[in-house]
DNA sequence: AAATATTTTTAGGTTAGTCTAAAAATAAAT
DNA sequence: ATTTATTTTTAGACTAACCTAAAAATATTT
């Protein structure tokens, strides 16, 4: 193969298949919860294949400068692979806002189709899907939206379940399964509702709230840490 | 693996990958043109790939009934298949209508983007996209959008190379590539464009035509066969 | 410190989708 | 009717992405 100029031999070199993008986001996911490089086996349950397909995929990584990895002791991204995982991150929330504000899907169904559409390539259309959509900040599931430079907007958040007093707003969901997201629909916790902390239960650390200041209501602390709360 | 009921292993059965669709599309557009059966080598000309590949991937659509195939004689499209390549040229034209209308892209980009776009899979996301866009008949460059059983809308065109005399509108465009395109818009014929032919000439079948009742312009046969134009 | 358990890597194999080269069948030309 | 050209199929090989089973390294218990 012939290449013109050096950036046309560069992109080509750097091609990168929609398995290793999600190996990417995986390692990007893995490494926002922990300091240490990710481990073999943790990327090996967030993308469901075995360790073994794993070391693989790592090698082939690291051979595009896509990850830093030594035997034995992990992986982690270089500034490159990041680049990519952000930017994969970046399409699949735009995608959702996409989903839920123009097409009235709900949140719960959207998580699935931008899974595949976050790997459709073409940058132009993300930037003109970026405007159309009024530049959105966060997604449907209250999750920040990198910018073009891989960069997320930070906000102060708590779990309700280590919010001891007073009141909140809830901004985000720490899960994003069908299941959790219809059960929240059913306690009306929606994005945007408001709570207020009127006891939490020391038996099993349920927590007794009141709903926009109009129902009580009793939920597990299991319910209560998936949601991320700004206080007011 | 085992299966819950007989729908669902009758659909894991039937799973077709993103190659195997564009082979159905391929072979698709083929039948449209031709009523032989599609030939090998038409079809490795359409899909870029070798002779060889052709013959490997039809028997494996054979194989899954989406094709009917009889050695050295070609292939037709079962009915199946059928409906999997009308619902993949359905989802094409419907985003390229999202790309014009609503993205603001120019009708001479989005044909590779559609192309990517075309294999998200969710049925619910299609029927969202098509009312949301308002249930458009023709795509952006006049081709008709299948509706969800596969029926095109058809309407009476004319190549304007075959039309002598009078006027008409441009309703669509026989090819798709950037370049035929941009020329297009150069020469302001786009859709919706009323076009009087002026004069044939015989010498190489260049057409002198007026665009929109205000200006004469020559246009050779090449561009003149690859416009479709409605009487009128 | 040894024994045991866990994690990670290697070895070897599979499938989808591609290729080139060569063989077989069909079509066209003499 | 032969010969020649074209088309199609087969044979054999390659890569990406997966797998299981076994070996090697590291971590945890006793
Ligand atoms: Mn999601
Ligand atoms: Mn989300
Ligand atoms: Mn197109
Ligand atoms: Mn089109």
């Amino acid at each position: 193969m012939f290449f013109k100029n050096r950036i046309t031999r560069f992109n080509y070199l750097k091609m990168v298949s929609n398995t290793e993008e999600n190996y990417l986001k995986a390692i990007f996911k893995i490494s926002e919860k922990e300091t240490a490089p990710a481990s073999t086996n943790a990327i090996s349950t967030e993308m469901h294949t075995s360790a073994a397909s794993v070391s693989d995929m790592i090698k082939r990584l690291a051979e595009k400068d896509l990850v830093l990895y030594e035997k034995w002791k992990g992986v982690t991204l270089t500034k490159e692979g990041k680049k990519i995982a952000t930017n994969l991150i970046r399409k699949h929330r735009l995608w959702e806002v996409f989903l839920v504000d123009k097409l009235n899907f709900s949140w719960d169904e959207i998580h699935p189709i931008a899974e595949e559409l976050e790997h459709i390539k073409s940058t132009k259309l993300v930037q003109h899907l970026d405007e159309f959509l009024g530049f959105p900040k966060f997604d449907p599931h209250g999750d920040p939206i990198p910018d073009e430079h891989g960069n997320f907007t930070f906000r102060k958040q708590v779990q309700l379940s280590e919010f001891k007093k007073g009141k909140g707003i809830i901004i985000g969901v720490d899960e994003h399964s069908t299941q959790f997201l219809q059960y929240l629909d059913r306690l009306s916790l929606t994005l945007g509702t408001s709570i207020e902390i009127i006891e939490v239960i020391d038996y099993d650390g349920s927590v007794r709230i009141n709903i926009n200041d109009n129902k009580e209501q009793i939920i597990s602390n299991k319910v209560a840490k998936n949601l991320f709360v700004k206080p007011i």
